[in-house]
Order: C-alpha cells, then structure tokens, then sequence
DNA sequence: GCTCGATGGTTGAGGTTGTCAAATATCCGT
DNA sequence: ACGGATATTTGACAACCTCAACCATCGAGC
C-alpha cells in the first residue's frame, strides 16, 4: 500500500465530507429523506432490483429496507411487484412519477461542487480519467 | 460548467458510495455509531472546538450536537470546557482515551479501498496531487 | 413426496440521528 | 440598562438502523 494511494483516499474523503450538506438538501426539495433519495437514485427506471440486493447495496440490515421502501411506496414513486419463478422475492421498481423525481434529483446532484469546478480543464479531464480507471469493475 | 468536472464528480460520488459501509464497520470495531466516530474524527487533539462550530462542520441543526456529544462526553472519549472570553461557548476537548481511540480509528479508515489501491502508482501519484489542490482553500 | 437447512421479507423492540420550536443564558451595541 | 443576536439545551416527533424472531418459499437429498 503506497503512501499516494492512502492521502488520496484522504483527501477524496475530505472532499466528500465537505459536501457532506448536498444530498440532505437537495433531497429536502423534493420532501425526501437524504436516505429515500439515495435509494431512489439506486433505482434504475427499467431494471426491477430485489430488497436483498437493495440492502446488500446499502451495506446495511434487510429489515432496514423494508421501512425506507414503505415510504418509498406511499408516495407512490416505488413498487413492489412479484419476481417471476421465486414467489419469496420482492422486485423494486420505479413508477413514472418516481422516474421523473429521480431524472430531477440525478441531475441537481451531478452538478459538480466548488473544489472540483475551481480545478484547471486539465485537472478536471485528469481526475475523470483516473476515477473511471479507479472504478471499472467495481459496477 | 464543464462535462468533466461533473463526470468527475459523479464517479467521485459513486467510488465514496462504494466504500459505503466503511465507516460503521470501523465505528462498530470501537462500540461507536458511525456519526460518534465521524465526530471523533473531526475533533483534533489540542485544538478545542465550538458545539456550534461542529454543528456548522455537521450540517446539522446544533441541538444535534448535544446528543451526539452527550454519548461521547458519557464514555469519557471527550469533555465539555468553559471558553476563555464567552460563558456562553462550549469547547469540545478529546480527553487522553479520546485521542487514542481516534488514533486508531483515523488509522484504520486510512487505509486506501481497492478501487484506489488498485491504480498504476502514477494514476495514484496524480490523484493525490490532483485532490490536493481541489482542496487547498477548503479548509 | 417429504424433510431440512438456507434464503427473502416483515415485524417489534430499542437506540441513534435528525429537524423544529421554545427556553435559558450570555454577549454586545446603543 | 434595554434589546437584538448568539450558544446551548430540552422536548416532541419522524426517520434510520440493528438485532432477534417469525413466516413463506425454495432447493437438495433421501
């Protein structure tokens, strides 16, 4: 483990926890919980997701799931709809309306913040190289 | 607004995603909740800090705060003193155990995720320079 | 077919995080 | 000394989170 690779995961961590602020926000415009919000951006418009891989997603208890899709689904931006071939398995999938919050919330969230839009063009086209390296493979 | 400060900042976002469950699992190798850690965290050893101050570094309503250090102050990992000027302030101070424990705890989450580890040492070499100056400024 | 262990999901209890409104104490400018 | 701002706390209430317990279903093997 290099000295580089563990002050740049520092610094990326920084970075992150400046903007720490940014999804409870904009989530509050759309009435939704930092959580609710995250979880409808996981939700891809077209590709149904069972609780479990939810939850695995989230790093976090099934049982969890269960209350924050409730809300999810009360507000109608979510279903619930039979996995075919397991009866056990509930699919997630985003209704219109919820396509629609998430188009909204996906493009408010992608607005990138200060330290990175103070970076020269270089740095930028640089970082977007590296990072889509950093991340190939890991879906 | 360039494409590659944005798509920089979404893969950002998606690699600090990805290593979602660091931080509880680290927290709970210490019996902290995650916020108490990220808290702990925050707090340098020798240098006192405001409630409010924390509260604005959280983002978070100040009668948070109180809970949150309530639980630290009770394990004697931090401690509540008069500020020098203002009978108002709180200063927050990381006793002895505190400072150990967050030695640890910085150490560990230190530790650079595979998505990091994994790139040519130049590609880390970049980013740490990259990050560095995103966040020069920043505090 | 039938049993048994594993898996997906929910429920209930209990603690933590988060917000807001209201209360208290203190500061500071006039 | 008055009055508006600031720092912190309290109480009420919603959301998040984990754990243990539960039910339904699946799948392997006899």
């Amino acid at each position: 483990m290099s000295n580089d690779a563990s002050e740049a995961w520092t610094l990326l961590f920084r970075l992150y926890v400046s903007q720490r602020g940014r999804v409870p926000r904009v989530a509050a415009e759309f009435e939704l919980s930092p959580m609710q919000a995250h979880v409808l951006r996981l939700l891809e418009p077209g590709t149904p997701l069972p609780m479990r891989t939810l939850a695995r997603k989230l790093c976090c208890d099934a049982s969890n799931v269960t209350g924050i899709v409730d809300r999810l689904e009360e507000r109608g931006l979510v279903r619930r709809d039979a996995a075919p071939g397991d009866r056990r398995i509930k699919m997630l999938v985003v209704t219109e309306d919820g396509a629609s919050v998430r188009r909204r919330i996906v493009k408010r969230l992608s607005e990138a913040p200060e330290p990175i839009s103070s970076l020269s063009p270089a740095d930028q086209r640089a970082l977007r190289e590296i990072l889509a390296r950093a991340m190939t493979g890991t879906a």
